[in-house]
DNA sequence: AAGCGGTACAACCGCCTCCCC
DNA sequence: AGGGGAGGCGGTTGTACCGCT
């Protein structure tokens, strides 16, 4: 008798999820939690499987998510943590904390990849990433992007981090307001927009609702892009990154295509970095009031 | 106006890692 | 110490939408 499988192939629904399930997958985890996966199908009468729910909750319904057009920051810090951790996607979401590791992944794979070909065309790019070698961007320059790229994301790291700040990704059972309110946001828009009869629904769906209508997020949309546009002015002159890098951890960063044991040094320091830099909290307490207004607008 | 191709993104699949017994 | 199971992760696929011809 082998282990019961997790994603029991027979009678689980598969396919876009309906507002009903969200509703069930939502109000059971504001309840209990996430966490305990394996239990959510069975205590909730969700026909999905635990994976599933898993990844319904961290990739859409999770409160604190932020959807649409990446900034041009975000892009950024994307590619250098993509060039220094590779397709590790977890963990450059981590340095994302309102972007989910798919989201990152899908717009990695749709738009950077080829806006990074184009760029530097194809010799310098491969399917890992960048082949610093051939990379036009000079070391003291791209340091100096990945500083401010870095302070950017440390800040966002320890919002995520921090319990009073935090909105809502620890595992405390309370605090889910903020994804009822994004179910209802969502369920306004599916009611404005309701499904067309699938003429052939057998995955008893209803087809693909939630579909972010792009046009009527533009108002939401552009108060976040007010927000970030603060992100974007904030001065990153302190040389955190030269000041506390030898020569030796700085190397580190250079020839990146493909992780190796170096990296997880390089991930260590990064996360050293973005942690233990205490220096320059006022500017972080000014980005920590941006970003909780930020969360506020979001939901 | 219709058809077609390209793009974006949600969701699935299968492997891997970590934790518990 | 070893095995089993749950959760996590990255790659891939399916499909709806959009713009161009």
């Amino acid at each position: 008798m082998g282990r019961p499988p997790c994603c029991d192939k027979a009678g689980l629904k598969k396919g876009p999820w309906t507002p009903e399930e969200d509703i069930i997958l939502v109000s059971y985890i504001q309840q209990h939690g996430p966490g305990n996966w394996r239990a959510v199908p069975t205590n909730t009468g969700l026909l999905r499987c635990s994976k599933s729910c898993r990844l319904r909750w961290t990739n859409y319904l999770r409160p604190g998510i932020k959807r649409g057009n990446f900034t041009d920051h975000e892009e950024k810090l994307i590619i250098h943590l993509q060039a220094l951790l590779g397709n590790r996607w977890a963990a450059i979401a981590s340095y994302l904390p309102q972007r989910t590791d798919n989201d990152i992944k899908n717009y990695w794979n749709t738009h950077l990849k080829k806006k990074l070909k184009k760029i530097n065309g194809s010799e310098s790019y491969s399917r890992e990433g960048f082949s610093s070698e051939k990379h036009q961007i000079s070391r003291g320059q791209w340091e100096r992007k990945l500083q401010t790229d870095i302070q950017m994301a440390k800040q966002a790291l320890s919002d995520a981090l921090s319990p009073e700040k935090s909105s809502g990704l620890a595992s405390k059972p309370r605090g889910y307001a903020s994804s009822t309110e994004n179910i209802a946001k969502l369920l306004k828009k599916w009611m404005r927009n309701p499904p067309k009869p699938a003429s052939s629904d057998n995955m008893g769906g209803i087809g693909t609702p939630w579909k972010e209508n792009k046009s009527s997020n533009s108002i939401e949309m552009s108060e976040v892009f007010e927000s970030l546009e603060v992100f974007e002015s904030f001065d990153s002159s302190n040389s955190v990154l030269s000041q506390s890098l030898s020569p030796d951890q700085a190397r580190l960063f250079q020839d990146e295509s493909k992780p190796d044991v170096n990296e997880l040094g390089q991930l260590t320091l990064l996360e050293k970095w973005l942690f233990d830099d205490g220096a320059n909290q006022g500017k972080d307490d000014q980005l920590s009031d941006i970003k909780l207004d930020g969360n506020a607008i979001f939901f």
